[in-house]
DNA sequence: ATCTAAACGAGACGGTACGTCCTGTCTTTCG
DNA sequence: CGAAAGACAGGACGTACCGTCTCGTTTAGAT
């Protein structure tokens, strides 16, 4: 009987039962979602077209998202998760830092130029950058993990000391990554193997001359 | 810097006579979106209600820009070259390359915690995120010319011997400006000028030990 | 009074079982349709918010009732018997026609002026007014047993000599009811004793002079 | 630029220019809206269908509309107005008044028979029982012009002698009306021209023996 | 006294309509 | 003719209820 959500102080709804949810409606609003993103772009997507397309009520996604963005970023994460499988998280080493990190820059090249995971990830780059708090979610829950596994690589890096101890790998994966991101983002320049490849040579090596 | 588009024939429109353009109008609509995205966001902000503040028909927004997008990047445009003032464009040159480039990005952290300027670059940013041609507009109008003088002051160092001579300046700017734009959109991390310091360093440096 | 339709077969569902039925959400639902009508008006009386007030499932609404209007002629009903009391219908014949007919209209007035009996009875007969099917059960519930008692006494009269033999019962009482009751669904003039005591007059002598 | 509406002290809305109104707009939502009561009756008549039959957006209904019954309450005023043409409202006086009467409702009659003006009416009528404030309106454009030539056309008769001089005859008139009209509403009994003549007949030389 | 089938409370579901807001176009009036 | 004003067709918003459909949980009759 007691509307349970003890997580949070539940300011005025009655909050939703998540044991009773439909387990189909929640799999057809995903796949409307990402088609109708993909389709229709980002703004064009209507939560009214999305609760058509799925054959859902529209109070159907009220009631258990906030907004378009948040319905994009489950459907998102659901299909990041499905795609990568059931061992999802793992960075090469294989001795050669640069040659590992090229491996995975090529990786992400790849995945940007695809447009199931090109589109609706611009889109909700896009929301994340106006949006404070749902930028900051899928930092948390999209790009976090992926991260972390940099970080990691780095630091074992530097411990077979190819890499500089007094380096900090948190700022020291921002220039792998965030040029290519950036020029994603902004179409500011080609996204290619060579251009990932110069920028792990350029980061690793420095500018200055030796 | 020309609103309408000349070079279109116009295909159904008469094209509006831009001599006869109200200039008082004009300033009104740029003030009037600043102050709205400021106050209440971009989302939130609509052409409806920049006419209205700015005291303006409607139509004479669309008359003049073709999208909210539009009016806001001119608008923002116009702030940045006010701002700028009459002698806009300059990149220091005292010889220290690291030092120089310090000093600017300390300057563009400072001009990222101003409100004036964040908020509407955040929503331009957005914006052109997802709508590619307002993306390519926005790099060509606003940041391109900033770029242009990194890319000089680049060169110039090569020549100096103080940078590989191998290295292309368009990707090497990158490694200073995409991980700082990139923390400042996805607040991925604080925004400092510890931190740009310490991106000079490691991307003039590189991450490998010599 | 039988509230499930014995008479139909049941086309398609299981018809529930009265005997198991439970009397507590009976009243319940009764006392929460009447009191929502007074409180709220009929229109904003909904069958969720009858539910929620009378602490019972939809379902158990939808399962015994039809419509709204159906609940609510219920309800109006079941009220009227338990004001009425057990020996309900009777109508006064001391051998005075007229003096009798003004008693009859002067507590029909009082009713009226009573917000328990006003609101919802308004509520059901302009329901009625649109539906046909509801208005023809609530005349028959409600109404005939009343009318029936006019036409009884008015056949008295015409024993008696007081009524001109040829007219017919059931279209005099129209005489003295129809003009109230016009007066009180449409607020067309003041509902008072005096104006139900000049009906009768009227009404038994005629306009023309003698 | 003054917001005129100078009988209503307007609480929060800006007023429309009425002499901006579309005339075009105006008469397809009244055609559509009277279509549409007749077709699928009143409770299933909704302003999105009438905006979308007349072709029309919701706004334009709600801007100069507060509520369905008010589109029907004009809509259906409208088409009294043309079917009554340019000469609309009189009564006729042979200087027999039994006959004019009995004339006068035998054509109320064959109205009530129309379904072009049975629907919308009765749909009116009802909401003026359970809305009093249009309830009030109804009767004051609809009713009361006709009513008011009941009232001359019994002076008349009254200075002819052939009505007793003490009777009022506002309340005489219900006499002739109100069972009328309550039989129709409530479909008590058949609507015909036999009917109305008794109701005449008794109505001016009453039940009570000479 | 136990079993069992139903009625029950609860409420999620696919829908419809609500009344509001904004878009982009069009028209009227003024300067 | 540009501009202020704003009515217009259209359409998405987020909300409220509709009537249906499960879910456990009483609960009352038959066992």
């Amino acid at each position: 009987m007691a509307v349970q959500k003890p997580t949070q102080p539940a300011p005025g709804k009655p909050a939703p039962d998540s044991t009773r949810r439909s387990e189909k409606s929640r799999r057809a609003i995903y796949d409307a979602a990402l088609a109708l993103v993909v389709e229709v772009g980002y703004p064009k997507t209507t939560i009214e077209g999305i609760a058509a397309r799925a054959g859902v009520g529209k109070q159907t996604i009220y009631r258990w998202w906030s907004s378009k963005a948040d319905v994009l970023m489950e459907a998102f994460l659901d299909l990041a998760l499905r795609e990568a499988g059931p061992a999802p998280y793992t960075f090469p080493d294989t001795g050669d830092l640069a040659a590992d990190v090229k491996g995975v820059l090529r990786a992400t090249v790849d995945q940007m130029n695809d447009p199931r995971f090109d589109v609706p990830s611009r889109a909700l780059a896009a929301e994340g950058v106006v949006n404070e708090q749902l930028g900051r979610e899928l930092v948390a829950k999209l790009m976090q993990p992926s991260l972390d596994l940099y970080i990691d690589r780095l630091r074992a890096a530097q411990d077979a000391g190819q890499v500089r101890p007094e380096i900090d790998p948190r700022i020291a994966l921002e220039l792998f990554i965030s040029p290519l991101a950036q020029r994603w983002l902004q179409h500011t320049g080609p996204i290619s193997h060579e251009y990932t490849d110069a920028l792990v040579d350029y980061a690793l090596h420095g500018l200055a001359p030796r």
